[in-house]
DNA sequence: GCTCCCCTATGTAAGACACTTATACTCGGA
DNA sequence: TCCGAGTATAAGTGTCTTACATAGGGGAGC
């Protein structure tokens, strides 16, 4: 499937303009465990919901199918047809105790993540508050003598 | 240099238990740009502040200064040795005004991430105290008729 | 035919791990 | 006092794995 092109992580697009992605390593993973967690599911009806849960364009599908195989055998989740009549067959996926398991574990350092990014944009956000600061004062000292 | 070795990203250490590290892809490149934003440094003193930010074990030397010269080819920060005389050769590492701006990008785009994080982890929580409801009220169930 | 769904194959970038080179200080013994 | 071993600082290079992007193939239903 074609897929809007996005930069990997990061790509210059301009002089002095930077187009950035931020992406947690393996995120796909804690996402459909949660979707599976929240109830069975097929592949194709996962991507859709994926879609809002990471906050970026289209999932690829190989990619998420390859993700589904290697978690079943795992043992983290488990896959059966469905018994749907109409329509193409659909391979339905649902947790294992197991995947529930990897799930919490998932949750718990994600938590660890957000704490780092939280005090890292804290930093940052002090550093640009003393930027402005001193470019008021700057100017404040420019008006006193013009 | 020698780290105490941790999984890449998830590893099963035992029957439903697991580690994960919730990586963010080049996390070491928007920490060592705020960290020239506060002031110029050197490679080994930035390793010894990263550490901090990045909240895991030691960071690696070999990819630390990978990312400081290819930095520095891609006009982001700037480099000169130290004059300071005693002890090794410094090499002084300072943000340039394109730094600065893919600083910035990368602050837009760790503040997205952060709000994917916080969403996903709602819905877990959320999940999981729907699963406390239910047990508690078979519990009762069960109580009720022995 | 086309689209939906599932799966396979392959290339690549980030980074984990291992190793090297060089300077300077500190402490112990000859 | 000089000599060497050991340790801390500093800046690298080499190599392999892993996670993922990307592209392609194929069957079922409209």
């Amino acid at each position: 499937m074609r897929v809007d092109r996005q930069p990997r992580c990061r790509c210059r697009v301009g002089p002095g303009r930077f187009e950035v992605r931020a992406r947690i390593e393996r995120f796909a993973e804690p996402a459909v465990l949660l979707l599976l967690a929240e109830g069975p599911s097929h592949g194709y009806r996962l991507a859709d919901h994926l879609e809002e849960l990471l906050g970026e364009g289209r999932v690829d599908f190989g990619n998420l199918y390859r993700l589904l195989r290697a978690l079943e055998e795992e043992g983290l989740v488990a896959s059966r047809w469905s018994e749907e009549a109409p329509g193409p067959q659909k391979r339905v996926y649902e947790l294992t105790g197991e995947g529930a398991a990897l799930l919490d574990a998932w949750a718990a350092s994600l938590g660890a993540r957000r704490e780092r990014i939280v005090d890292l944009l804290a930093r940052y956000e002090a550093l640009e508050e003393a930027l402005a600061d001193v470019t008021s004062e700057l100017a404040d000292l420019g008006a006193a003598r013009p």
